[in-house]
RNA sequence: GCCGGAGUAGCUCAGUCGGUAGAGCAACUGAUUCGUAAUCAGUAGGUCGUGUGUUCGAUUCACAUCUCCGGCACCA
């Protein structure tokens, strides 16, 4: 006899076990209409499942999240069965949910085309027309497994043999399409509509490049077509601040074949790289660091001794001269190593910071090169920490504080911080992983900073606390790092002398900040979407006359700015004021300094903000000090 | 590295079912001196990513190769 009380306290009792989808009805015919799945005692559930007991009852429709996973992983199973009906020798694999969207990984002999995707989305539509039941059951697992053997889905038998034996598993079925699944699902195919087929790509099987390569199809999936037209506009929208786009407009760096990964920086992006790198600079003092140098070259034997030879010998550039063979620096940690090694040193010296704008090269594998993202030749904002065990915490927690501290500054405020535990590569003892990982975690929780693990990615040499920012795309990027490392100063052979005069080996804490300089350069430029602010904009104002009788005062307000230490163009060109300002806002200056006869007259400027705004007559004094005041909120204010 | 797509003027792109290519913007020249997002006219500009092959003839077809784009794997 079950009871069942909805959000609103509402109850309502039913005389014997009852369908889910019996009670929506029961509650209105519009909630049955857009039913997607419900959940029952906070489990998402189908709505063809039988409450048996009293329970508390959510209904779901596409306007909760859960909705529209629900939707999307409907639309998934629709992919399917659409590429099983105009492809029968595909076989199907997993198609799970993603943010925006879902997949459907395929085994199939040919490579499915841009054309495919079209006639592929176009039978889903006549799928979904078709308005099948999607139909639930269960099924033993040795039976699922000779279901989908006989079906041919050797991928599905596959998934399922890897299930403990005895377990039910749930099918879906609609028309003649059924797939393994844990669901829920939509209850039927009309409630799928709003969606699209994004790309095709290659995915291996199982994510193991030992695999066999299967053809995996994006799609996207909404509500309805107002929320899924909305979310190609936002891609849309999120294109027009691609960086390397972005790159190339506003003169800032370019990249070409004869140096693949690796950046030509212009003058405008690296006035702008110079910038962060005097920020940072600013900061290393603050934080008592020293900055250093160290070569780009080093006898292959280092990296032997430091462990990279072994575990990163794949990504790392060779040169040699008279028999020897040097290795070009992919990271400049065993390097750093020889610096702390100079003299002897005592426990009063820890923690030594040493900190480098280390130029790296590493020979990252061809697919992977993403404009700035992704280059074989960075630059990072390293350092590194020579410190006592008793330090650990207190120096990785001074390092958390310098990287929110920075990231703010610069306007990044989602930032996604993540612990990365030992790797299956990996040297050093078990005893001593247990303690760099526990020495991090604790640091993270004492901070109460948000994180999540992730486990067996951490450095061959430590465990590591990672932040991550993300691109125009949504797309994550690792920037900064702190890395707990107990095994390079003794591999190294760095100690100092304790207090009772022995030799201890000190533990290193690498860093970085920003990460690598592009890297960081890169999302910078999409976060802002190339409008940088004051303090960073490669031009911070340029001086636009109205006709050619202004050339000489202009010229002058040039120069005072420029004596100033601003930095200034000016656009003293024959040309009309219009087609100027038009210039120079695309290439978005922060502020448009106008001359014109009244300027000239009244020995005043007149200011126009990057957004349009006319901000009016003032003294330059007025303008310098206007900038002055922007320039020191950094990244916080207004973009 | 793997799967798929792409590479044509400085930029954005069109085009050639095999007969050595075109637009807009930019550049250059001239006219215009014009107050808040494009003044007008003219000129010049490309061995169609690279190599090899097929062909009377290749930017177009084939093969190889490089680079880029989207994923996957990788990411000290």
């Amino acid at each position: 006899m079950p009871t069942i009380t909805l959000p609103d306290n509402r109850q309502l009792p039913f005389d014997e076990p009852v369908r889910v989808e019996t009670v929506v009805a029961s509650i209105g015919a519009g909630l049955a209409k857009a039913a997607l799945a419900a959940k029952v005692n906070d489990v998402l559930v189908d709505l063809s499942y039988v409450i048996e007991q009293d329970a508390s009852l959510k209904v779901i429709t596409a306007k909760d999240p859960e909705g529209l996973e629900v939707l999307r992983h409907s639309t998934a199973h629709l992919l399917a069965q659409a590429v099983k009906a105009l492809f029968p020798s595909a076989q199907v694999t997993i198609g799970p949910v993603i943010e925006d969207g879902f997949y459907y990984d395929f085994a199939l002999e040919r490579s499915f085309t841009p054309e495919d995707l079209e006639s592929i989305e176009a039978k889903m539509q006549e799928l979904a027309a078709k308005e099948y039941e999607v139909t639930r059951r269960v099924m033993g697992r040795d039976e699922a497994i000779a279901f989908f053997r006989d079906s041919g889905e050797n991928y599905k038998a596959e998934i399922i043999e890897g299930i403990p034996a005895g377990e039910t598993l749930s099918l879906y079925q609609q028309g003649d399409f059924v797939d393994l699944c844990r669901g829920p699902h939509v209850p039927n195919t009309r409630h799928l509509k709003a969606f699209k087929l994004m790309k095709v790509a290659g995915a291996y099987w199982r994510g193991d490049s030992n695999n066999a390569m299967l053809q995996r199809i994006y799609g996207t999936a909404w509500a309805d077509e107002k929320a899924l037209a909305a979310y190609l506009y936002r891609l849309e929208e999120a294109e027009k601040r691609d960086h390397r786009k972005l790159g190339k407009l506003l003169d800032l760096f370019h990249t070409q074949e004869e140096a693949p990964g690796m950046i030509f920086w212009h003058a405008k992006g690296w006035q702008l790289y110079r910038v962060i790198e005097a920020y940072i600079r600013r900061k290393l003092h603050e934080y008592d660091y020293q900055e250093i140098r160290t070569p780009q070259i080093a006898d292959k034997i280092l990296w032997e001794k430091s462990g990279h030879w072994a575990q990163y010998r794949e990504e790392m550039w060779m040169t040699s001269t008279e028999n020897r063979d040097y290795a070009i620096k992919p990271m400049s940690c065993p390097l750093h190593v020889q610096v702390f090694k100079q003299g002897l040193r005592s426990y009063r010296d820890l923690p030594l910071r040493l900190a480098e704008f280390g130029s790296c090269h590493r020979n990252e594998a061809s697919g992977t090169l993403h404009g700035l993202m992704r280059v074989r030749q960075l630059t990072q904002d390293d350092g590194h920490l020579f410190i006592r065990e008793d330090q650990i915490e207190a120096e990785a927690s001074k390092l958390l504080d310098l990287v929110y501290e920075v990231y703010h500054d610069f306007g990044f405020d989602d930032v996604h911080c993540r612990l990365s535990t030992r790797p299956d590569k990996r040297v050093g003892e078990e005893a001593v992983w247990d303690k760099a990982e526990i020495a991090l975690q604790q640091v993270l929780e004492r901070k109460g900073v948000q994180w999540t693990l992730q486990p067996g990615d951490g450095a061959f040499y430590g465990p590591k606390i990672d932040f991550k920012l993300r691109d125009c795309l949504g797309r994550e990027w690792q920037c900064g790092t702190v890395q707990l490392d107990f095994q390079m100063p003794g591999r190294l052979e760095a100690y100092y002398i304790d207090e009772v005069g022995n030799k201890v080996v000190p533990i290193m804490l690498h860093r970085a900040v920003l990460g690598s300089m592009e890297r960081f350069i890169g999302v910078l430029i999409e976060h802002f979407a190339g409008k940088f602010p004051v303090w960073l904009a490669p031009v911070q104002a340029s001086i636009l006359t109205v006709s050619d009788k202004q050339a000489e005062y202009a010229q002058k307000i040039y120069e005072s700015l420029k004596k100033e230490g601003l930095r200034v163009e000016k656009d003293l060109r024959n040309e009309k004021i219009g087609f100027k300002i038009r210039e120079h806002t695309l290439q978005k200056v922060p502020y448009l300094i106008i001359i014109g006869d009244k300027e000239v007259n009244s020995s005043q400027i007149t200011l126009r903000s990057r957004s349009g705004e006319d901000l009016g007559a003032m003294s330059l004094a007025d303008f310098t000090s206007l900038l002055e005041k922007e320039s020191a909120l950094l990244g916080r204010g207004k973009s």
